[in-house]
RNA sequence: GGAGGGGUGCCCGAGUGGUUAAAGGGGACGGACUGUAAAUCCGUUGGCUACGCCUACGUUGGUUCAAAUCCAACCCCCUCCA
């Protein structure tokens, strides 16, 4: 296998494990920063690292178009393009096709997309979409898939999976194999756990060296999700790891984790972060909300990132927001990217130590709490 | 002193007889965000004993079935001329 992947320890289903790649090492269960346009937006890759993520993600369907995966490949690559040196897992595009919907074709060949930005056509191709991540020397390589929108009938979502699957085989045809880099498929089927059965049946039988459950947090209640996962993640190899593809808040985490997901990426830290969110042990804070103005603590007492650690009190941060300032942002995006790292952390280890469980109920009792009062 | 322009809801600003409790911004208050078309988007924003009533467009008075819109006087503000 390019890329190696081996298990620790275990606590119920939950593993804790390790990826080795060309880029470097993964500890699972990991989360992965969203860097669409090859950057994790308002920050600089050596605070992505500081905080604790070992991978980021970044896009084939954005990069294509700009700046273009030849021009990325001219510049050195993704890991020199954007400074980040770690390992990349690029999305296929795979999501546009779900999100872009309005603005694209399907067909049997591959998806044709008329840009967003200036509505030139792009076609991508299973085929394609490998070539562009290897252009942009993507550590981790996603197969070309579509993203089932929710709801979607049997029927609507049999023919979606089988289109994917169909596509996957082809990008495994297409993909060049290197030592330390991998391609990953996608399980699909929306929330029919049949459909997810075969879908991973088949994605095993053409082999690859990870396993993406995607189609899911489209829209779906949680207890679906977690429905879909029970059934889906029993069915998908020990050996090789499980990618929950575009999860979630912390709480799907926890619970995926308790399933026996190693990966997951999600624009949430990042975008929440932006709009003025913050994860907190303690739930959520919403810091444009009046009642922060006059308050002198941090986000959260026991966080250690550049917001909490760094001085900035609650009200601090309000008038950040309030008046527009981009430092508002940028440090409630490095405390919800700490808070996610900090959490797999504690996952990790509380999977090392076989305590998972008693992890899990602490977490879930400590969520329930609700921000701290206002003083 | 002379000529002209203007005073609208917390702020800016549309509106020149009825369909106006009054466009649109901003601000304020709240909400959303899950493989990023997002530093974005969505609500609410005079009062009440509420499918109706009251109070509101500088002030007062008037015309009219009906006025933020027309008329008169007055009070402020701005520009230009002396």
């Amino acid at each position: 296998m390019s890329i190696g992947f081996e298990v620790t320890a275990r606590s119920g289903a939950a593993r804790r494990g390790r990826l080795t790649t060309a880029h470097g090492p993964v500890d699972t269960p990991a989360f992965m920063p969203v860097g669409t346009a090859a950057t994790v937006k308002g920050i600089l890759p050596e605070q992505v690292e500081a905080l604790g993520a070992q991978i980021v993600l970044a896009n084939t369907y954005h990069l294509m178009l700009r700046p273009t995966a030849e021009v990325v490949d001219k510049l050195g690559g993704l890991h020199r393009f954007m400074q980040w040196p770690g390992p990349v897992l690029t999305d296929s595009g795979g999501f546009q096709v779900m999100s872009l919907a309005k603005l694209r074709k399907l067909e049997e060949t591959g998806v044709t997309f008329k840009s967003h930005v200036d509505g030139t056509e792009h076609q991508l191709t299973p085929e394609r979409a490998v070539e562009i991540q290897d252009l942009l020397d993507s550590t981790i390589t996603m197969v070309l898939d579509e993203c089932t929108a929710w709801p979607a009938t049997e029927t609507e979502a049999e023919s979606s999976m089988e289109l994917s699957m169909r596509w996957a085989a082809r990008c495994r045809e297409a993909f060049r194999q290197r030592e330390g880099y991998g391609l990953f498929g996608i399980v699909q089927g929306s929330v029919y756990p049949d459909l997810r059965a075969r879908s991973a049946s088949t994605l095993i039988d053409i082999g690859f060296d990870g396993y993406a459950v995607g189609g899911l947090a489209v829209g779906e209640p949680q207890q679906e999700m977690l429905r879909i996962l029970d059934a889906t993640v029993p069915q998908l190899p020990e050996d090789r790891p499980r990618y929950l593809m575009g999860v979630g808040k912390p709480q799907d985490l926890v619970e995926a984790v308790w399933r026996g997901i190693d990966m997951f990426d999600c624009v949430l830290p990042t975008r929440c972060g932006r709009t003025g969110l913050a994860f907190v042990r303690r739930g959520k804070v919403v810091i444009k909300n009046a009642r922060h103005r006059e308050d002198p603590r941090p986000l959260d007492e026991d966080c250690t990132c550049p917001a909490c650690a760094g001085g900035f009190s609650r009200g601090y941060l309000h008038h950040l927001f309030r008046t527009g300032e981009m430092l508002g942002p940028i440090l409630l995006t490095l405390h919800n990217l700490a808070y996610y790292q900090t959490l797999m952390a504690e996952l990790r280890s509380a999977i090392e130590t076989d305590r998972l469980e008693e992890y899990r109920a602490w977490f879930q009792a400590e969520q329930a709490k609700g921000d701290i009062p206002p003083l």
